[in-house]
DNA sequence: ACTTCTATATATAACCA
DNA sequence: TTGGTTATATATAGAAG
């Protein structure tokens, strides 16, 4: 590249790092580019500086790539969408739950409270701090959804 | 770059294309981790083959770096992240009865029954069917989570 | 298809303005 | 900060195994 070897490790002077971003992340964006045109392959690159700065390049764009990377990632043709992917006992619980009043369309207002009887005593406290952590999930979800078309820079 | 000169043009015939998509989309990850590793940014880089195989790189992962990116788009600055950005009135409510639930953490078990009580009865209906339409996304969200760790390539 | 192996095109670190 | 210039390090197209 330079006029040194190239030195993996982390660049300590501010003012350089964030000379050596903008070369490389422009750099980072080309390339991406001509993988585009010469292979015509969809691709998207997204880059934090450390200041924060969010800088992102797609072809076609880069909320058609992210799609298709979610799409892809989240139903590949082997696993035959497993009904759920909750990481937690706690959130496990939350989707039998929401499952289970899902399912109750005919049904008394009760749904809800009826799971909620079905609970042991501890695992109240946990499932509320699941349902916290989903819903700010749905929040961010629904953010992107309103975003789709969007593009940063 | 080598024996010949660059041609941006796209590239007919499948196999050279293949071995090329191949070579670039290594190197572009490479770059992609250099700038991670040098800079201290993170970054996310996404392609898709033309065969339609999704290749993804990520420091320190992809979900992370994509979620950042969804914060930065979604909330920019002076929009200090809107409690709900749910998209149709009985999204809403299903939104502020979770938010309600959330808030309760004294609380007893009916606190989801109370919310329910407070819906008039042609709510119900509506509530649910947005219930349900939220369950999709949250499984999707959580499908997505559960490819945190994992980088394809 | 997948590896190496070059010859050469590009990218870029350090300078300098 | 931003934008060149240049000397070198890397990346990679094509070839050959």
């Amino acid at each position: 590249m330079a006029r040194r070897s190239v030195e993996i490790k982390k660049i300590e002077d501010r003012s350089k790092r964030q000379v050596t971003f903008t070369k490389r992340r422009q750099g980072l964006f080309k390339k991406a580019g001509e993988l585009h045109s010469k292979c015509n392959a969809d691709v998207a690159v997204i880059a934090f500086s450390l200041a924060g700065n969010a800088y992102a390049f797609g072809d076609p764009s880069v909320p058609s790539v992210l799609d298709r990377y979610y799409k892809a990632a989240a139903a590949p043709p082997e696993n035959p969408a497993p009904v759920a992917g909750e990481s937690t006992a706690a959130e496990r619980k939350v989707g039998e739950m929401l499952e289970k009043v899902v399912e109750t369309r005919d049904g008394g207002q009760r749904a809800w409270d009826r799971e909620v009887d079905k609970l042991g005593f501890g695992e109240i406290e946990e499932v509320k701090i699941a349902m916290e952590e989903m819903k700010k999930r749905i929040v961010l979800q629904q953010r992107r959804i309103l975003f789709e078309s969007s593009n940063l820079q």
